[in-house]
DNA sequence: AAAAATACAGTAAATATTATGGCAATAGAA
DNA sequence: TTCTATTGCCATAATATTTACTGTATTTTT
């Protein structure tokens, strides 16, 4: 917890406003971005280089429609593992890669083990590749599989509370 | 089906290989993209403005860490509702946007109702915020939390299968 | 209080964006 | 087939942005 408060303590209103413009347009130009946060070019692009070097942000990337590029279909599957053995998890992140439709995959506390987020064409597909999935990844005792009927609230922007 | 299958129909490979480059890095510039892509500048131009006006590019974004930011715990929530009345869903997606911390709200078939995907500083604070939202959401029967341990995979790619 | 470090604005050169015109290839109509 | 229209590309040029550099003011350190 210490961590992280040094940490943010170390950026200013100026940083943090830079970083909540760049979730709601990452390819703003820095002129534009100078002018919204209330500096001048060059300070506004030394600002981002500092911010991308320390970390804060990751990287910068489009977001594509899903539906209109045939991943109509999102679920979460809940996965139960007989065994958890120490090296379990090092073989779900290997066998994952393998998945570009898989989008999420997390060890979590609670009733079962890992919950994976799918994007996929559709349910033929997806029993398919869950078929595959199960048979692939070592120790599965059972899955569930939620399928997302509507989306109310769907981003990766992190809360600034700015 | 037949609607996606058309409408990706109408993206050649350079579409494509135009919306993978722009996910792996929404900064780049025509420039560069375009030699990626094997296209001049002008062209390449056209296409992204092109698939922007389509509709099939949404937005631009960074990607920001989430642990440098205070808000290094990650959590699933499953809730269960009492009464399934139609307007239900309209008033979550109202409560949810309440929230910046919650970055995900889906309707799901399953055992469960929703499942909310939140990012938040730390399990005190958590249940705070739990306590909020089950208060104001309405018709809550049961709420289960999950909390992440570890993170094997996340992205917001979508595979294009190109 | 002096020196050093920091952060800013302004400037100018290199680079990117963007509108335009022209050309070639393709598709559609006569 | 042949003509025309459309499409998609490249090249060019103007405008704008990016980026390195310089100087200055402010803050921090000694």
């Amino acid at each position: 917890m210490a961590i992280e408060t040094d940490e943010i303590k170390n950026l200013d209103r100026i940083d943090r406003r830079i970083l909540q413009e760049m979730q709601n347009n990452g390819r703003i130009s820095y002129v534009d971005l100078g002018k919204l946060v209330g500096l001048s070019t060059s300070p506004c692009l030394e600002r981002v280089r500092r911010l991308e070097k320390q970390g804060y942000i990751k990287s910068y990337t489009a977001n594509l429609n899903a539906d209109l590029l045939g991943s109509g279909l999102l679920v979460f599957v809940e996965i139960n593992l007989t065994y958890r053995k120490a090296d379990v998890f090092s073989e779900f992140k290997q066998a994952v890669a393998k998945w570009p439709q898989i989008q999420e995959c997390h060890l979590v506390s609670g009733d079962f083990d890992y919950l994976l987020k799918i994007r996929i064409e559709n349910i033929a597909i997806y029993r398919q590749l869950l078929g595959d999935i199960l048979h692939t990844l070592p120790d599965v005792r059972e899955s569930k599989t939620m399928v997302v009927m509507e989306t109310a609230a769907e981003t990766s922007k992190i809360d600034l509370q700015a």
